[in-house]
RNA sequence: GCCCGGGUGGCGGAAUGGUAGACGCAGCGGACUUAAAAUCCGCUGGCCGCAAGGCCGUGCCGGUUCGAGUCCGGCCCUGGGCACCA
């Protein structure tokens, strides 16, 4: 018998012993069967998960569960992404080193993994500050290293004061450091770059075949690495110590006729050299390298600039041209300087007419005016003059044409410009893959051997906030040189972590093995068939991955290209904000759970007071689930209060998986009452479950059972579809239907629906409800183990209907509706609608033009 | 400025060019209860109407079509990405 009440904590518990006892959810590679891998992003071990979390591994977990059922050999792993500041910041405040932190994390954060039920291998779990694990960065590190794809170089970097560190291009938002909002101040170091830029060609155009990727992170891929084609061009320097020649990247050499002046940054070499004689030059230097960088400030920065006092030869004409600096010229963009042409590029234009330097047409316009800009000014379509031999040649020919003259003089060619820098791998902190390296005074730089891998991080040293601390660790800075065995010190950068999570999910597939980065199995799973992550990652991780499967594919590690398949970016997880404002321009967050809130008729808040003293709250609107703002919802409570498959549930019901997802209280409580009308419903209707399970024959059932039946498969086919264009909110809608389109109290002749609709029913929710669902399978004799149960497709037998309903349109204005019998033929349907009453009174008088019968759906009589 | 999304009831959200608002939440009414909770039943886009039914309605303006939330053109608002990129 079962029991009367839903009771999720017990059943959650008894399901999730079972799949643990009897392993459920290892996964072995197994030539027969088509394999489906499918992974979430990892987490980092912060403490304790979060609903954008929750809301990531249901969402795989949920594909995950409905692959295995319809038959294919699924791995599902997880890991945890180890490295990295916060387990420092925590270090300091607590004096606990970061090691013990964030295993007491993994290990707090794994049970609730497993509080929520989710289909994971745990056998292949990793952590990245795991020496097993980060063995192999070091390893193919060096790797990279024998090949010129890791090399040093000395360069300008993004130093983040409060955390004292470098960052990389892409952890500079806005000039500040992504993490610590910080203004990132510039300094010279030596570090590590991995040569991603010699893939950035490969990595632009295999975008094409991602075609389960969706566009706008493709887009945004391909804006990042940002490839124009154009010319370097050279201008010899008249006569000047040193350097003798000025180089810049332009897409529009056709127009070098037309240049009357060279540009170069603020930060360009020849600037600094000048700067050294000239404390005018340094000055501006000075200035505008701490203008503003922000977004707003660059927007609105007026173009500066001064001379220089140097001159710089036209390689064409040798006419002597000014160079000036100027602060709309990007160091890191192109050579750092531009050939100035005012009179076809919009900046040039304004500098020249600004600091009154000449402007020279060399493009067909009609009514040129150097006063004023018009956007056709730098149009492509239009053809040179004034160009000398070049006149008369359009963009491309022009572009060709000068090229070729310039590479003659050696003084410039074609060429491709990326705005993709090679990416920076170390960082001054302890936390992170030590870099296998070691320093000798005899032997300079030497790589650790292979056999002495991995260069171990010490987990027992506690950073105290003034930098790395293995500078200070003499155990792990003291060694002999591999090379003479003379005294060395080892290298203290360690690695990105944007390093770790590029190939961890290669490594999962061979994660037990310790004498190889990956083996043979790497090639049975991968590529990854769905990968599921935040937005958040459509430009760094993402394009790291695929940057990283590539140079592993070519050292001949793996097989794969691209390392995944389909990606679902999905939405983040929001919630009300309410706030006080304290003296002094203080902001007080209150948690949503410490508020009650006034609605207006139309359901808007408009008050809000605190729930302890009634004192007035304002609202803050809608926003991301943070823990500044204090409107996190805790899934623990949330499980400990309704059990993993009603929070799980709630979070495939409340909006499709790519968008925003409001948190909502009374959501996860019709999401919980779902479930405890499913548990009434097998109570109340065991018996018949238990008797209809024989086949059935429904031609000869009632139209009652067959209308019934045909709500049921209706719904199935809709969720079937749903399932597979991965919109999980209407899945659940489907569910509901059949739940309501069974009979509540089922009589005897009933039986046959209602043990067919349930079962269906069931394994419908399995994936999104695998606890209830399992325990209702086996508890009502469908089957022992509904992880493996027959995907259900619906009978198409079951849609036909005898009576199909038409509405009738007049004029494409709903005026009626008609049953015919479903062989009716048109002649019979026309009739039938043109009988109804009602489109009776809207034809009436009137012509019948014409009259448009949609099989199944509608009439629609056109009338004048 | 350029490149992507998105604008549908009180709310979350449904709708292969064919009944707009499925499913749920909230609200209202009722049943059960001494009462409350839970549960069950009904109503619920706006306006008019006793009703039958009618008119309006998917950000705005226009177009294509027998028929447009959906397709096309032009705007407005909004979220995101990129950006003095040569």
């Amino acid at each position: 018998m079962m029991k009367d009440q839903y009771r999720p904590r017990e059943i959650e518990a008894a399901v999730q012993g079972a799949w643990t006892a009897n392993g459920a959810f290892t996964a072995r590679e197994d030539a027969a069967r088509p394999k489906y891998y499918c992974l979430s992003m990892l987490p980092y071990p912060s403490g304790k998960l979060h609903m954008g979390h929750v809301r990531n591994y249901t969402i795989g977990d949920v594909i995950t569960r409905r692959m295995r059922m319809r038959g294919y050999n699924v791995l599902q792993p997880m890991g945890w992404d180890a490295f990295g500041l916060p387990a420092e910041n925590a270090a300091m405040q607590n004096g606990v080193p970061p090691a013990k932190w964030t295993y007491e994390n993994i290990a707090y954060m794994r049970e609730q993994l497993k509080a929520l039920g989710f289909a994971i291998d745990w056998e292949r779990e990793l952590a990245t500050c795991q020496p097993a694990y980060y063995k192999w960065n070091q390893w193919f590190f060096l790797r990279m290293r024998e090949k010129g794809i890791a090399y040093k170089k000395t360069g300008v970097v993004n130093w983040d004061p409060v955390d004292q560190t470098v960052l990389a291009n892409e952890q500079v938002i806005d000039g500040r450091g992504w993490r610590t909002g910080a203004e990132v101040e510039k300094r010279e170091m030596p570090m590590y770059y991995l040569n991603i830029t010699r893939y950035a060609d490969e990595l632009l155009d295999s975008l094409e075949g991602l075609d389960g990727w969706p566009e706008r992170v493709k887009t945004m891929q391909a804006n990042w690495i940002g490839k124009s084609e154009g010319a370097e061009i050279h201008f010899p320097l008249a006569d000047n110590d040193g350097e003798d020649v000025i180089k810049v990247f332009t897409t529009r050499a056709d127009t070098l006729m037309g240049a009357t002046y060279v540009a170069v940054a603020p930060e360009h070499p020849l600037a600094l050299k000048v700067a050294e004689k000239n404390s005018e030059v340094a000055k501006f230097i000075e200035e505008s390298r701490k203008g503003g960088t922000t977004e707003a400030a660059i927007a609105t920065q007026e173009k500066r600039g001064m001379p220089l006092g140097l001159e710089a030869e036209h390689p064409l004409t040798g006419e002597k041209l000014p160079v000036w600096v100027a602060n709309y010229v990007l160091m890191n963009y192109g050579e750092g300087a531009v050939m100035a042409v005012p009179a076809h590029d919009e900046r040039d234009f304004a500098f020249a007419n600004k600091y009154g330097l000449p402007i020279r047409q060399v493009v067909a316009c009609e009514d040129y005016d150097d006063k004023e800009w018009r956007d056709e000014y730098s149009d492509k379509q239009r053809t040179l003059v004034n160009s000398g031999k070049y006149d008369g040649l359009g963009f491309e020919q022009g572009t060709d044409a000068i090229a070729a003259d310039l590479e003659q003089k050696g003084l410039g060619k074609k060429r491709v410009n990326f705005r993709l820098r090679d990416w920076g791998i170390s960082r001054q902190r302890f936390w992170g893959c030590p870099i296998p390296l070691i320093h000798c005074g005899k032997c300079g730089e030497v790589a650790v051997p292979d056999n002495e891998l991995p260069v171990k991080l010490p987990e027992d040293l506690v950073p105290d906030g003034s930098g790395n601390p293995l500078n200070k660790c003499a155990e792990f800075l003291d060694v002999k040189c591999p090379q003479c065995g003379g005294a060395a010190k080892r290298e203290t950068d360690t690695m990105d972590t944007f390093v770790d999570s590029s190939w961890y999910f290669l490594r999962y597939t061979s994660s037990d093995n310790d004498g190889a980065m990956v083996d043979a199995r790497a090639d049975y799973w991968m590529p990854v068939d769905q990968y599921i992550g935040g937005i958040e990652h459509a430009i760094l991780h993402l394009l790291y991955a695929r940057f990283w499967t590539k140079v592993m594919r070519d050292l001949g590690l793996v097989q794969a290209d691209e390392p995944f398949r389909n990606l679902l970016t999905q939405g983040m997880v929001l919630n009300h904000i309410f706030f006080r404002k304290e003296g002094a321009g203080r902001i007080e967050y209150l948690p949503p759970a410490d508020v009650d809130v006034e609605r207006n008729d139309k359901g808007e808040i408009v008050a809000a007071k605190r729930r302890s003293d009634g004192a007035p709250v304002e609202y803050g609107g809608i926003g991301t689930m943070s823990k500044s703002k204090l409107n996190g919802v805790d899934p623990q409570s949330m499980v400990e209060q309704y059990g993993a498959d009603a929070t799980r549930l709630f979070m495939m019901f409340a909006a499709p998986p790519e968008q925003t997802l409001e948190w909502s209280d009374t959501g996860i409580e019709g999401a919980w009452r779902f479930l405890k009308k499913v548990w009434q419903f097998a109570v109340d209707n065991e018996a018949s479950i238990r008797a209809g399970g024989e086949s059935f024959d429904w031609s000869r059932a009632s139209d009652g059972l067959r209308a019934a039946r045909r709500e049921i498969h209706e719904a199935l086919k809709q969720a079937n579809a749903d399932y597979e264009r991965k919109q999980f909110n209407t899945v659940v809608s489907a569910a509901m239907k059949i739940l309501n389109a069974l009979p509540k109290q089922s009589a005897p002749e009933q039986a046959a629906l209602v043990a067919e609709g349930f079962g269906i029913l069931l394994r419908l929710l399995a994936p999104i409800t695998p606890h209830v669902a399992q325990r209702l399978w086996s508890e009502l004799g469908f089957g022992d183990d509904i992880l493996d149960a027959a995907w259900p497709e619906h009978d198409e037998d079951a849609l036909v209907s005898n009576v199909i309903e038409l509405v009738v349109q007049v004029n494409g204005k709903l005026r009626g509706r008609v049953a015919v019998p479903a062989a009716a033929d048109r002649a019979a349907i026309e009739s039938a609608a043109m009988s109804d009453a009602n489109v009776q009174r809207f034809v009436e008088g009137k012509t019948v033009r014409k009259v448009i019968v949609v099989p199944g759906k509608l009439v629609n009589v056109v009338v004048a």
